[in-house]
DNA sequence: TCGAGATACCTTGACAGGTGAGGTATATTA
DNA sequence: TAATATACCTCACCTGTCAAGGTATCTCGA
């Protein structure tokens, strides 16, 4: 089953900052890993992503540099700012409620343990 | 804490459709409900929720009548179809989906029971 | 009786995020 | 040498949300 649009509208931010909690990354790496982690079930759009990072640069939630790759295509990586950080872990907090809001309108049972 | 648009975007419909599920209602009733269920934390505002019920009765997935209250003002309710039962069972399980895709994206652990 | 507030419906225009389609460039490999 | 993978980017369009505005009825207190 994939997932559309606009159940994911709102959190790719989010998804982004996270994978940058871990550490540096560029944009083809993280559309990769995205594909993995969820079985090819998600996908982050380039022009999403891309639209995503200049948003999130311009908000100073991260910041960019060129890496200085002797082979293959240049990449360009992100880092997660200070602020960056405290605003993912704002947006974490405002999905876990959302989530269970959503459950609770929708009648869904939450996820057996 | 409050729910911002971005985050409940494409639920909307949904949440509207589980509404309906138990009986029907009428626009006021639904907005009301979901307040209270909410405890105040997220409110379907009345232009997306009429712009809801335009878009949900074109795809045949609800139907409506004006009831005939002797006083008050004039209601009209809504009634899932039997198209609109399935499709709200179909988005039941996007949303699932989608919830866990997240829920792993963004690290979040799941909801303790 | 008159005004405020609750109930109940609706439309319009603007806005913001997602994305299809298009583009550029380099390296690898068949 | 052509295809494929890596890697970046932009633009125009679409869609859902919603602030702001509107209409009408009923209740209740001053």
């Amino acid at each position: 089953m994939s997932i559309t649009a606009d159940l994911i509208r709102g959190h790719t931010d989010a998804i982004i900052l996270a994978h940058l909690l871990e550490r540096d990354s560029y944009g083809y790496e993280i559309n990769k890993s995205i594909l993995e982690q969820t079985d090819h079930r998600f996908e982050l759009k380039e022009a999403t992503l891309y639209t995503a990072f200049r948003r999130l640069e311009d908000a100073g939630y991260i910041t960019s540099y060129w890496g200085n790759e002797n082979v293959g295509a240049r990449r360009k990586y992100y880092s997660l700012t200070h602020v960056g950080r405290e605003a993912f872990e704002a947006q974490q907090n405002a999905w876990k409620t959302a989530r269970d809001v959503i459950n609770k309108l929708m009648k869904t049972e939450e996820h057996q343990i």
